[in-house]
DNA sequence: ATGACTGCAAAGACTTTGCATCTTT
DNA sequence: AAAGATGCAAAGTCTTTGCAGTCAT
């Protein structure tokens, strides 16, 4: 039997927060930001809430910037661009990666893709 | 007066075993991997080279998997190839982006890319 | 009432760093 | 001799986990 899954009132909180937006937040940022309407809110739940939601299929992982995990509220495919300097990630929306590009990569190495992630490493707008 | 650069046995024990390798390597394995031949051979020093290396532009980071740092000694543009099974890291050549995507992202974001970094995950050819 | 979720704090994993020592130039 | 590189171990950062208590069903 799977195990089930219960309402809780901070998992609403989190899930809300990290689709609410577009910085892709890091443990922590969730748990300053969460904070001051939960006081009790504690990292571990955070941190299990985050692995839940990906288990899930309801964020994704951006990678580790600086040390820090990053998570994504938007789960359809699209690039990212990480500044350099600040450390600031944000999407890249319109950027179609030739569609039968995954395809050839699974045929011509015999292997199984499910994803892939595609990031630009930069200067943001605000750093330069 | 910009640093002084001195020779050091290790330093090139460590060069050249990242650039034979292409396990994409991380500081963990590159201790082991050199401790038989340098017995007090330290991870600090490990990791101080591989901060060096990457300053120097001579080795790039390949990002973190399963919460280790990985390396690569090709330091020309390439994709990579993630299994989600057994953290096995793998070159993916012959893919080329679109050439002038990093241009149309730099003038519709208004943002300065220095680099860009395409990686597809799942599963490879032994864990299936 | 059962089992899921949480807070708290300890433990874990990886990486960085200070300082004395050794090497290279 | 001067300054860079290293070993060692301690400290730092981020994340995971055990356990007792709380909450949803």
């Amino acid at each position: 039997m799977a195990k089930a899954i219960r309402y809780s009132k901070k998992r609403e909180a989190l899930l809300q927060v990290i689709q609410q937006t577009d910085c892709h937040p890091t443990a922590e940022w969730l748990y300053q930001t969460l904070k001051p309407q939960h006081p009790d809110l504690s990292l571990g739940t955070v941190y299990r809430n985050l692995l839940f939601f990906q288990e899930q299929g309801m964020i994704k992982s951006v990678g580790v910037v600086n040390g820090q995990e990053r998570f994504d509220g938007r789960t359809e495919a699209h690039a990212h661009f990480v500044c350099s300097h600040c450390g600031c990630v944000s999407d890249l929306h319109g950027l179609k990666l030739a569609e039968d590009l995954t395809q050839t990569v699974c045929q011509q190495y015999q292997i199984t893709v499910d994803r892939h992630e595609l990031t630009f490493y930069g200067t943001c707008q605000s750093c330069m």
